[in-house]
DNA sequence: GGTCATTATTGGTTTGGACCACTGGTCGAG
DNA sequence: CTCGACCAGTGGTCCAAACCAATAATGACC
């Protein structure tokens, strides 16, 4: 090897990464629904193989910039919405972004704790607690799948006790007198497995943003621990810290 | 079409699903740094493509499960490294996390703000910015690429205050007398570029988390604007949470 | 006019093969 | 012994083709 090419991005850029490329461009004056051509007529236009022209528009899929329906064709996204980490509900969240919220309540059931979830909570490894599954939805569409754990014998009765409030925090607020007062969230990325993908409406293998919550009262005492997964390609997650130390 | 078939997840499940599951189970009896077998041998060993096969890995890679080196082959991952949120700098953080931190200046320059950072960092539209990227390392491994943007009349002679203190956030209290007081923070997932990915030592279009912190001082104003890549394979992010009002 | 089967179009999956680029070792020349 | 050329093995990219699955348009039939 003479060496006499090795740049830093010299010749290094693979096909699929120019066509990719030329496809922002070509979105950047699309307004958010548009079609772009089929998968086919790009891989002819572009003088590629249709295995290239997807491993481009994959990629944009990824990012949440294009979206893909089989059987009607690829279409440009709309932009991400922001999601502000607060202890805030999710209505309040939406409505706040000027979007129309919805729940619609996957499961409510009771299970018996494992050993993780049993320290989260407080309570005995194996204890009754209630799991709450809800698909969040804004203006129609899905957003975010959210599984919550609380201990059933704290807040007893509290599954009769949804159909009468609006909203969880609603009803831990009067129902119980419970407020949250603290948290700890951890934010990281996962794939979408088949079933996560259904629910939210993406691609399997999409990544997703989880969002694992642990809420306190005002005494420290566990609340609930919610774990949501939300579409990677239309959230971002904001937050407002202060310096660990106070001074 | 006799549609006997048609459960939620009956025969809906492509091979490279299930191939990806069998790896699963393959790696979780495996420590970090081991290798699996080439992909040309699990093809065959799983009677698909190499194609197929790829696919799995490939997902396998993005959820950060499998690290990939070309010429060498695929290998098991490390698990994630926590990243909690909060107005520490990068080498405490690290510290905290029983980790060798390190940091590479890749550049120190100034430039000329466009209308969206001279509104974060309240300039004159064009003003002067001290623009400086440093490459985190963590164990010797590139962790993030940080950049980080302050007004240049605000912090004259920074860039050769940068030489005298051991991190940006100790030049700034003893040399300017300015703490950081309290920040924004937003989190998205992006795609990795040619060029990110070769400074992290990553894959091109693997998912990385986008954090960009927008910090102010005790009386408000605006200090920095940092956009850190992080690899998303190997980071989670932990911040603590407080309610919005005060009760 | 309305209903349902048919067909065309589109993205989704898989194949088998080819070649490139990088790594690590082998082996010969010096 | 050292250095370099060479080579085998690995992941990276790309191709042409075929078939499956979901959607939308068409058109025959009632």
């Amino acid at each position: 090897m003479t060496g006499q090419q090795t740049l830093d991005d010299g010749p290094r850029v693979p096909k699929y990464y120019q066509v990719k490329k030329l496809l922002l461009e070509l979105i950047e004056a699309m307004p958010a629904g548009n079609p772009v051509p089929p998968e086919r007529a790009l891989a002819t236009q572009f003088g590629t193989s249709r295995t290239t022209v997807r491993q481009a528009l994959t990629e944009m899929v990824v990012e949440g910039r294009l979206l893909r329906i089989q059987g009607k064709g690829t279409f440009v996204a709309k932009p991400k919405v922001a999601q502000v980490l607060q202890l805030t509900s999710y209505t309040q969240e939406m409505r706040s972004h000027g979007l129309h919220p919805a729940t619609r309540i996957l499961d409510v059931s009771y299970i018996n704790a494992d050993d993780q979830l049993a320290e989260l909570l407080a309570i005995r490894s194996g204890g009754r607690v209630l799991r709450i599954e809800r698909l969040r939805l804004a203006n129609g569409e899905p957003m975010a799948v959210e599984t919550a754990h609380l201990a059933a014998r704290r807040f007893p009765g509290l599954r009769r006790q949804l159909d009468r409030y609006a909203s969880l925090y609603e009803a831990l607020v009067s129902a119980y007198d419970v407020r949250l007062a603290e948290a700890e969230a951890a934010i990281e990325t996962v794939l979408a497995t088949p079933n996560e993908a259904r629910l939210l409406g993406v691609d399997v293998g999409l990544p997703l943003v989880l969002h694992c919550q642990h809420s306190f009262d005002a005494d420290g005492h566990p609340v609930e621990w919610v774990r949501s997964l939300y579409r990677g390609d239309r959230y971002k997650f904001v937050t407002r810290l202060r310096p660990p130390r106070d001074e």
